[in-house]
DNA sequence: GGCTGCCATGTAAACGATTTCATCGTCGCC
DNA sequence: GGCGACGATGAAATCGTTTACATGGCAGCC
């Protein structure tokens, strides 16, 4: 009937030694003589003893929690490395604390305060608007960005993202086409930068036309690949591809052109960016440039663990390589 | 160039106050008189003192924590969820801890290990397949279960499962379809049992024929779905609509019948469940059954909530309505 | 045999808050 | 004017660990 959780003294009582050694015979074992040990293991055994995280944690002057920041949690680019990042934290006894940074008008405050207020053992970033300055206060902990660094010099995981936007002009390229044009995430974010600028180098390097009007502005989201499909349509002069700078931007694009009755790839080719799970559902396939989410996420945890164990804010970086999956949505370009 | 974080110590001696009327100016400002309220609140002010939530925590017996088991990270239906979950956990100081139950052979013990480490204040269990008797352990904290109820007492926030399979079929039939099968997800899992029942009872209320090879088997994910399509063409007398358990089955289950050539919904008329944001964007959208996923996790939250204040294991349980989405993936029955 | 040194363990002081209980005024009332 | 009550504050115990330091015993060595 003892509903109390046992402590480590109830354990010590059992076993007839302080809590020092049980704390050791937990912590490091191999410190401890051999027979008191297994005189402390049947002891907890015995007690159901668990140690209690939050005074370990106080007493260890950590918190056991990784903040997680990212623009949108329902998106599943990002529930993927939040996988990859859990599969790491979760065996290091960290837990994952996500906070979405696009809710209220209050956020950047909000986020400050989260920050600063140590919450949290380390930050992982996934945010592609947030200033580096709001990220390198002195009360802010150790902090791995991913996809992005916006020449800040704090440790990051990138994915080749110019690199990945000439994978699709090339690829579009070799297939004919000669007008190509771009649908760009949301302005002032990193990626958006990045690929749009990959996207005109890639151009630019296959001597074909940069057109400004082939440039359209979008969001990331569904909703405004529906939007740019509509736009296109508007256009006097109209791209025969088109890359988009994510793929749930395709997703919707491709939907809002099908319904038209404009037909993918025979009358525009689509592709998108990030290799999402439902890229190869689709009818046709969507061509991507796929992105390993997953182990993003892993990489990111892993480096941040190493940043908090040695108590640095600096640590390695690392970029990931990105491949062209080529599907059905990319075809020959129409006469 | 004191990078150390103020503690409540600080804050007493800067204020000259003790320790103890300061965190009473925190959480309870009204006991305080007037001046030293402010005396204490400026002097808050100037050390930037932030409470630690780790050490309150550990005074005040709680952990802070909330243990959210969900099968899958990385599936959309889930991570609008876990906004709404959010949404009323951060205001109120809680924090997420994610768990994947699907990883590994040990889940189930690992899960255990979880539930009773004392590691949460409460739970949110988002897994259909978790047995009951694990999750009433005298040792596992409040709980509520999401989407799902395996007749066990606990509080839940619960979806029309069964009202909603029959919309599906009413809206079927209502169109002229007399064959109409069905994708269930996995066995054993609540969800898929009543979506099943509610399919059969609807069919059999409509005087329309229950037909065992009608019913395949899925798992929720789209590969499964693309599986039921690829089962479908090999079916010698073929359903005219077909009706899957979730949305993503469905976009599965779509893609692959059109890239076979098979119209949808000329040939087969498709319903999904869940209307997640995508079935909107396809082509043709997806005729599916809404939920309203961020009020779920609102309320699962709410209640959960309710309950850690007021230290019961019982709660409120609440039905959420669902809704028929009609959209292009369904028309009227072939000839 | 006595000294050095190491190994295993225990003692007790943190960690930073909350909260009970005691104390000290001050006010009101008879 | 004295007594009771109440309102505001402080002293100190407590939450459950971890860990620096002290202690004691035993082996090894001259």
């Amino acid at each position: 009937m003892d509903s109390k959780i046992a402590t480590i003294q109830d354990v010590a009582r059992v076993a007839g030694v302080s809590t020092a050694t049980v704390s050791r015979t937990i912590s490091k074992p191999d410190v401890v003589a051999k027979a008191t040990r297994e005189a402390v293991l049947s002891a907890v055994a015995e007690t159901g003893y668990r140690v209690n995280t939050t005074a370990s944690n106080l007493r260890r002057q950590r918190t056991g929690t990784v903040l997680v920041l990212l623009p949108n949690i329902a998106n599943p680019f990002f529930s993927q490395i939040l996988a990859g990042l859990a599969s790491v934290l979760t065996p290091a006894e960290y837990s994952m604390l996500i906070a979405d940074t696009q809710t209220g008008p209050d956020a950047d405050q909000r986020l400050t305060h989260y920050l600063t207020s140590g919450q949290a053992d380390g930050l992982v970033v996934l945010d592609g608007t947030l200033s580096p300055e709001t990220l390198s206060g002195p009360l802010v902990p150790p902090a791995v960005l991913v996809c992005e660094w916006m020449g800040s010099t704090l440790p990051s995981v990138r994915v080749e993202n110019a690199r990945g936007a000439a994978l699709a002009v090339n690829h579009l390229a070799d297939l004919g086409h000669r007008k190509i044009g771009h649908v760009t995430g949301p302005p002032g974010n990193v990626l958006t930068e990045t690929r749009r600028d990959g996207f005109c180098r890639a151009l630019a390097d296959r001597g074909l036309p940069v057109h400004d009007d082939w440039i359209l502005e979008g969001d990331f989201t569904m909703d405004s690949g529906a939007a740019a499909a509509r736009a296109w349509c508007h256009l006097e002069d109209r791209p025969t591809a088109l890359f988009l700078s994510s793929d749930e931007m395709a997703i919707g694009c491709m939907g809002a052109l099908q319904s038209r009755g404009i037909r993918v790839p025979e009358d525009v080719s689509i592709v998108g960016f990030d290799n999402i799970e439902i890229a190869q559902h689709l009818s046709p396939g969507l061509t991507t440039i796929r992105q390993p989410r997953t182990d993003i996420g892993v990489r990111a945890a892993e480096i941040l663990m190493d940043m908090i164990a040695s108590k640095t804010k600096d640590g390695q970086s690392e970029i990931i390589t990105v491949h062209l999956i080529p599907r059905g949505s990319t075809g020959p370009a129409p006469e």
